[in-house]
RNA sequence: GGCGACGUAGCCAAGUGGUAAGGCAGGGGACUGCAAAUCCCUUAUUCCCCGGUUCGAAUCCGGGCGUCGCCUCCA
């Protein structure tokens, strides 16, 4: 069963051909850490997790490198206004970055490359540039010289006439063409810099990836991402250094570019301030809700950030998480009543057969199996076509349909119930493997820090109270109690088997 | 100005030739002490507009209109 991915260079659909070996490489472009992390830059860590999870559930192996840009215009610009040094300030945002990461449950990025930690690797790349006769350096600055290179425009799809045509900067005289770009910058006093062949400086803006991705994945990279602002002129810059520096030979198999997010209809980056904090999106909504609401578009798609889309996305993550959460109950209930023999409640034990016949009885559970497997098929039929999450996630709403159903008429219970609620919880588990929009484990395992135990106690003394009330019609009090807990956050229901309910602040 | 992408119900959003997924919001009903959750029913003869190709198009082609991105740092 082959992956689809739309590739940029190509600019169609293209079946993935796994490199030999099983074992893919991703590369994808990380923030410049002069600022804090904003919800844009969540999207790219997200696809790039949800590739590499998927692509690993198929049973490849995939070595992913996201890197940091640590050297760069701004970050010192930062560091001279707040009297620090780059590094400082480097270091800062890229805690508060990976701290992103872990609270979303990316675990999945092997290295994370610093352009500070290249030096060598890079000067090494900027010459062999130079002496291959692709740059040419002038007053202790190196450039690359786009006309040697025949393919350059090809990614984003532009001439060097168009290039010069659109030029917007007033040209650098010493540069040959207009459209070359810088491999290596002369420091001004008082900047940080490295000592080079060219003198002191640093590099440019995108020798970096050219070189983190061949020290750290070698050519070609099988999978390099990023927002789709990079396109030009950024990853078509690496392509001309990393494709001149390999002699012709292909830089990237497949150019995997994610859609932006938009803010007031413009696109939400640092530059324009018009940004919203990932670590204040992360505490207001969680990881679960973050992600569905990332993974409920296509990667490719440009989205509005708003308020409004986000509540949105929790009242539809909750319908989700409401059914799996049922699903477990009903498994832990279904096990509880009679591990016994499956099919001896229902008495419909006749054979072999049985499980097929008896289910014609109430046959919920053999519809839940029916739609277990059939959502699990159309999961997969999404996520090999370009890793449509939208669509796979729409699969598991169906499912998530199914199981309600199923419960609602107590038909879970019946013979081959219980079997086939299995059957859906593999479901979700394999889908929520890979998309991680669900809340799983043992809700305990997430506790375990004294207050909490004493809260969940507290509630459940106040839920016991209620429910002698209840017993005694005493409906005032019994609803004093429940409202009392829902401005604290906590919803409760009260089910058949008894009243639940859960924390939502 | 050049290059690229997009325009699907009140809103979000899948869908590249076969007769409009999914979600949110809304309406009606069931269940409930009342709720919440859930279930049942309901919400686009139509996919920005105009032409064309085809037995057949949201999907292909041409022309408009609109929005966004890139051409300068940017996920």
């Amino acid at each position: 069963m082959p992956v689809k991915v739309y590739n940029t260079l190509s600019g169609t659909k293209e079946t993935v051909q796994p490199p030999p070996g099983g074992r893919f490489t991703m590369y994808t472009c990380g923030p410049t850490v002069y600022d804090s992390t904003h919800a844009g830059h969540l999207i790219p860590p997200i696809v790039g997790d949800v590739v590499k999870r998927y692509l690993r559930s198929l049973g490849y192996e995939v070595y992913w490198a996201h890197n940091f840009t640590d050297v760069e215009d701004k970050i010192i610009r930062r560091a001279q206004e707040e009297g620090t040094t780059p590094e400082a300030i480097a270091e800062r945002y890229i805690a508060e970055y990976l701290e992103v990461l872990e609270d979303l449950g990316i675990d999945t990025v092997d290295v994370f490359p610093r352009v500070s930690q290249h030096m060598d690797d890079i000067i090494a790349m900027i010459q062999a540039l130079v002496d291959k006769g692709y740059a040419y350096a002038v007053d202790g600055d190196v450039y690359f010289d786009v006309t040697r290179f025949p393919g350059y425009g090809k990614l984003s799809r532009r001439s060097l006439d168009e290039l010069e045509a659109g030029a917007r900067v007033q040209v650098d005289e010493r540069k040959r063409n207009p459209a070359d770009f810088a491999l290596w910058k002369s420091a001004k006093p008082g900047e940080p810099s490295w000592p080079s062949p060219w003198g002191p400086g640093r590099p440019g803006w995108h020798i970096e990836c050219s070189v983190m991705a061949y020290k750290h994945l070698g050519y070609p990279v099988d999978f390099h991402g990023g927002g789709i602002d990079l396109i030009f002129p950024h990853h078509e810059n690496e392509i001309a250094q990393s494709e001149a520096f390999n002699d012709g030979r292909p830089f990237v198999r497949y150019w995997l570019h994610n859609g932006l997010l938009k803010m007031d209809a413009e696109k939400m980056s640092k530059s324009l301030g018009n940004f919203v904090s990932a670590r204040e999106l992360l505490d207001r909504y969680g990881p679960a809700v973050l992600r569905f609401y990332v993974l409920s578009h296509h990667y490719r798609s440009p989205r509005e950030f708003s308020e409004a889309r986000l509540e949105e996305a929790r009242r539809a993550q909750r319908r989700l998480q409401a059914a799996y959460d049922g699903l477990r109950d009903a498994l832990d209930r279904a096990a509880a009543a009679g591990d016994g023999p499956p099919g001896a409640a229902a008495g419909a034990g006749s054979a072999a057969a049985g499980g097929e016949v008896a289910a014609a009885g109430g046959d919920g559970a053999a519809a839940l199996r029916a739609a277990a497997r059939e959502a699990r098929e159309a999961y997969h039929a999404a996520m090999r076509d370009d890793f449509n999450t939208a669509e796979a996630i729409a699969a598991l709403f169906d499912l998530a349909h199914a199981v309600n159903t199923c419960i609602h008429r107590g038909e879970a219970s019946g013979p081959g119930g219980a079997e086939a609620l299995r059957a859906a919880l593999a479901v979700f588990d394999e889908a929520d493997a890979v998309l991680g929009i669900l809340r799983r484990g043992p809700a305990a395992a997430a506790r375990d820090d004294g207050l909490q135990r004493v809260v969940d106690g507290l509630v459940e003394l106040l839920l016991q109270v209620r429910e002698e009330a209840r017993q005694e019609r005493d409906w005032v009090r019994a609803d004093r109690i429940r409202d009392g807990l829902t401005r604290l956050g906590f919803v409760v229901e009260d089910t058949p088997a008894g009243p639940r309910w859960r924390w939502e602040p």
